[in-house]
DNA sequence: GTTCATATTGACAAAATAGTCGAGTTGACT
DNA sequence: AGTCAACTCGACTATTTTGTCAATATGAAC
């Protein structure tokens, strides 16, 4: 007379459904930040996280389903760990400057997240969309409590873009390891239209940055 | 009774074979204008440059071998186009700003050069490295004659590429059409320690940029 | 119009990659 | 110990891509 309530048999399903999954996203994740996102297989993908091929096809679509997947759980345990920092923060400059701290000190503690995540910037334009945006916001903010230095909010936000991910990149290879994460984000300040003092009162009045969790996978909810 | 020329022959063969050799790499420069460099595939290449696969073979060992062709171009014509503004140059930071002035132009220009460039930097950094070596000598030339401000010359010069190429990736794609150049130069030579007067100072002495000649192929000498 | 060194061709075999599916495993529950 | 819903497996086919090579085309010189 079995009688099995197939509410808690999809439970369990969900479960170990969620742990391969958890398996295929970390495996596609160590293959990024060794080689070039384009040049990953599935096969790749399924001999790292050591399953089968078709349980592969099972959890996603394509390869771009685990890239955005990928892309998209960076992005939010990185969320997770920034906005309780942020949202103390009412001067826009202050949170700015928090965030890129936050970015550098993190890819100084795991280079090898730095280089994932500047890999996957260059493809996975969607997944930052909205730390974009809310870098955008306070640009925007930020350059109207300053005098008009002619340099839009659209291109300061190209900037600081350009040097977090360079930074990235850098850090992610190898060179720069000894860098100065003040220097860093004083330099940007500064390309934003803050004079070095105003750039090292900033600094100074930063608060301590998240602490980070050690490099590998931990945050699966 | 026939007696031709070796010499001669051989001499019809380098230009046919130079000619050939020239359109595969610009079929993969157009190609790489349109998607990643590692997606693009032989057959690709053959197509767009409308030869026979084999044909590929005989001028190249592998898909590196024709990237590696194209950016070593990309560098060189570019090159050829600095130098002789460069010379003239004593103040190492109006050279500097030359330099990203000429490459703000070019890509404001024709935007595809731009994305070509910056997915190349990405994958070839061999081709870059004069380059980066040259800016890299500039910045400390320029660090020297500046009072000590913590960034040392190779943060700035990774700042300074992260900048330039984010620049070239936003206009490649499409975003940031119109941008001031000299907008984005002030705020690079703010990143690297001028102050904002010193930073004018710098742009309104800079001399005309080279001209540059207009989008496509051109310059096969 | 013949010659011939060199370049080009495209059909082909081999290798890599994508995507499918029937058979098998798992594990909480009874 | 048996049940079963959901998950996992891996061999298989289809497609794509690579790399080769014997045959063919080219064209200036004669």
């Amino acid at each position: 007379m079995a009688k099995v309530n197939p509410i808690r048999r999809a439970e369990i399903g969900r479960e170990k459904r969620a742990r391969t999954r958890a398996q295929l996203i970390a495996a596609a994740n160590s293959l990024f930040a060794r080689q070039a996102v384009e040049s990953v297989t599935v096969d790749d993908v399924v001999k790292e996280a050591g399953v089968a091929k078709g349980t592969f096809y099972v959890h996603f679509d394509s390869l771009e389903a685990v890239t955005a997947a990928v892309a998209e759980e960076l992005v939010h345990s990185f969320d997770e760990l920034l906005q309780p920092g942020r949202v103390s923060l009412a001067e826009p400059a202050l949170r700015i400057a928090f965030g890129c701290c936050s970015f550098i000190d993190k890819a100084l503690n795991d280079p090898r997240w730095a280089s994932v995540v500047a890999r996957l910037a260059a493809v996975a334009p969607k997944g930052g969309e909205m730390a974009r945006r809310r870098l955008f916001e306070d640009l925007q903010q930020f350059s109207k409590a300053l005098p008009d230095d002619g340099v839009s909010a659209e291109l300061k936000l190209e900037i600081v873009v350009g040097i977090m991910l360079q930074i990235l990149r850098a850090l992610g290879e190898g060179r720069l390891s000894s860098l100065d994460r003040d220097a860093a984000i004083g330099a940007m300040l500064r390309a934003i239209g803050l004079n070095a003092q105003e750039a090292k009162s900033v600094l100074v009045r930063l608060p301590a940055a998240p602490m980070l969790e050690s490099s590998s996978r931990s945050s699966t909810k």
